[in-house]
DNA sequence: AGAGTTTACTGAACCGGTTCAGTGACGGGA
DNA sequence: TCCCGTCACTGAACCGGTTCAGTAAACTCT
């Protein structure tokens, strides 16, 4: 239906070779043939065929991403769409493509791993949200489906890694927090099978211990809004509660403040509260939160273009290692109150 | 390097032709033979390479997404992630994947579309955020690259659509504050050009009407936490402020609540705030948003599935009508106030 | 039993590119 | 002037499937 490189080398009266020469910038055309291929061509209005390009080259010109995450954390998250969209300033610069998959009933992540390796459908994977001992790395071997994996894996990856250290920013909330005055200082965690959500509560800790602060104050969540929730009040009711929780994302901290406001406590005047990525919405919360300014825009760039060297073999092989990000501060941080509130605390009991 | 359908042929002592009959289900092998040929290409793991398959039958095997909007506003609108979760859920079951373009810069939204039906990427789109004369249905014609809309074009459009029509769910939110006593019943909308910023708009004028109310409070936003506090905060500062304020998405009301208690105002006390999607966070604000609870990821499902069936020919060519989503009152409506708040609107005019 | 039909399969062409071996023309060196 | 090397290009094979025309054997029918 459309126009082919035959039709081109008909049109140009040369063969198909030689239009592949011409238009791939191949030797072996003069510079003459050339021009006169490249202008039949556009004149004909060619496109290469993706398909029959990626037959004989055994390539598929695409990179996959699987997302393993409940839809309805996905949907107030930040970080996956700015990472989606880091990712594809760099493939817009390639003959590229993002294949996107997500999964959300449990199994159907290998499958969509599967699914996208056993066609080949794409050349590479991004590996997000890596977990403790993450059986994804053995199954991509097994696949041998090249990957980058976001943060290096606790488990052995034969995989580059393009990481963002988490430590700096949970440190800085923490010692900002420590500057106030606060001693008593809580974490509402993401889900400690993630590699983040570990790495997130022991910076807090080792924050915490060397001022010689007790990290007593441990609350698992996942993430959510709902589990910000449940982590804060179990947090709120705890005899000797925190002054100031950090939470390992802006969607546990946002929940946990409203929380801890809807039960009479005020933000940062009874609880200080610090968040983590950045989210739009931060800024438009009363009071605005305290979080940590990552880039996940860059992350997506970043580890997108280390996937391509990887499979042009370009790639150094070695691990990225982006800026970590910073502390913001804004009002819901605070000085530690003088005394406990008392009434607050009845309440944040009942 | 993979197994090829050759290997089997010849494993199993038959022709090229036989196993692609055998493995596809096809007459023109008797039934030994096909349960030979199956088990054979089993053993030896044969997986059907997905580009010969493209190039001999001329298919992609693969949807397309083009999502033009602002990183920023993606990150914390709970729409997109579920609704594309919802097309992976019907693509699962088919041979199908979903190519996703984010376009952030002007002119890249074109682009991305051509660069999905150039190489032949995809076999069809769906075609999400439809703008008032939206000039996407042109390029999809002249790409001649098949499609399916979310909501049907004011202008021509000759895809079919798939509808979830915001009339009834606007209608309701504004039907619920008339009932609480609500006279000055204000609207901050999404940005206009898009068609459902216009529908939403104009369900509130009708609902106004239809009750004799004037349609005066309106100010005009883009769907972003920094555009509802801008445009809430226009709201609140004319003469005639709104006790109540209708929200064309749930960020937006967010952010606009979150601003009217900045400014001492009490939500639902002073002004009652209602949202639009249900995002999660809504239920854990503080007060929880009155909103209209849709359901992107049918919404997905059923545009997908209305693809599929265009591409392989099976579908009516009318359009389809979901469910209309429903008001879900939590705590930001109530009563109008018995006489304006005269500090509260001293201070919203600061 | 002979003609006609059906079944089961083979071999080759084809999709639209890439790539490699081969060929004729031309230029340069001795 | 002859020989060799280089250049510019052609023709064909190839990637891994699908599909169509062709064929031999088995089956049906009278």
């Amino acid at each position: 239906m459309a126009v082919t490189i035959s039709d081109v080398a008909q049109a140009a009266g040369v063969s198909k070779g030689a239009v592949s020469y011409a238009l791939n910038g191949q030797p072996g055309v003069s510079d003459a043939t050339r021009g006169r291929i490249l202008q039949v061509a556009k004149d004909l209005g060619w496109k290469p065929s993706l398909r029959a390009k990626g037959l004989s080259s055994a390539k598929a010109y695409a990179l996959g991403l699987v997302v393993a995450r409940d839809p309805k954390l996905l949907g107030t998250d930040p970080f996956f769409p700015a990472f989606i969209a880091g990712i594809e300033t760099t493939l817009a610069e390639h003959d590229y493509t993002l294949v996107l998959s997500v999964a959300t009933a449990p199994g159907a992540e290998e499958r969509a791993y599967r699914k996208l390796a056993d066609g080949g459908r794409v050349d590479g994977v991004i590996l997000t949200d890596v977990r403790h001992n993450d059986s994804r790395i053995g199954l991509l071997r097994e696949l041998k489906l090249p990957a980058v994996t976001l943060n290096r894996p606790d488990s052995g990856s034969p995989f580059p890694a393009v990481s963002m250290d988490d430590t700096d920013g949970i440190t800085a909330a923490v010692e900002h927090l420590i500057a106030l005055g606060h001693v008593r200082i809580g974490h509402v965690g993401g889900a400690q099978e993630y590699i983040h959500g570990r790495s997130r509560r022991r910076a807090w800790e080792s924050a915490l211990a060397a001022t010689g602060l007790a990290a007593d104050l441990f609350a698992e969540a996942d993430f959510t809004a709902r589990g910000g929730v449940a982590a804060t009040a179990e947090l709120l009711r705890r005899a000797d509660r925190p002054t100031a929780i950090v939470y390992a994302n802006d969607l546990m901290a946002m929940a946990g403040q409203s929380y801890a406001q809807s039960q009479g406590l005020s933000v940062p005047g009874d609880l200080s509260v610090t968040g983590y990525d950045n989210a739009e919405f931060t800024q438009y919360l009363n009071p605005p939160l305290t979080t940590i300014s990552t880039d996940p825009m860059r992350w997506g760039r970043v580890a997108a273009q280390a996937l391509l060297d990887q499979l042009n073999g370009t790639h150094s092989g070695k691990d990225t290692d982006l800026q970590a990000p910073s502390l913001l501060v804004r009002a819901s941080t605070g000085p530690v109150p003088a005394t406990p509130n008392q009434h607050a605390t009845k309440q944040a009991n009942q």
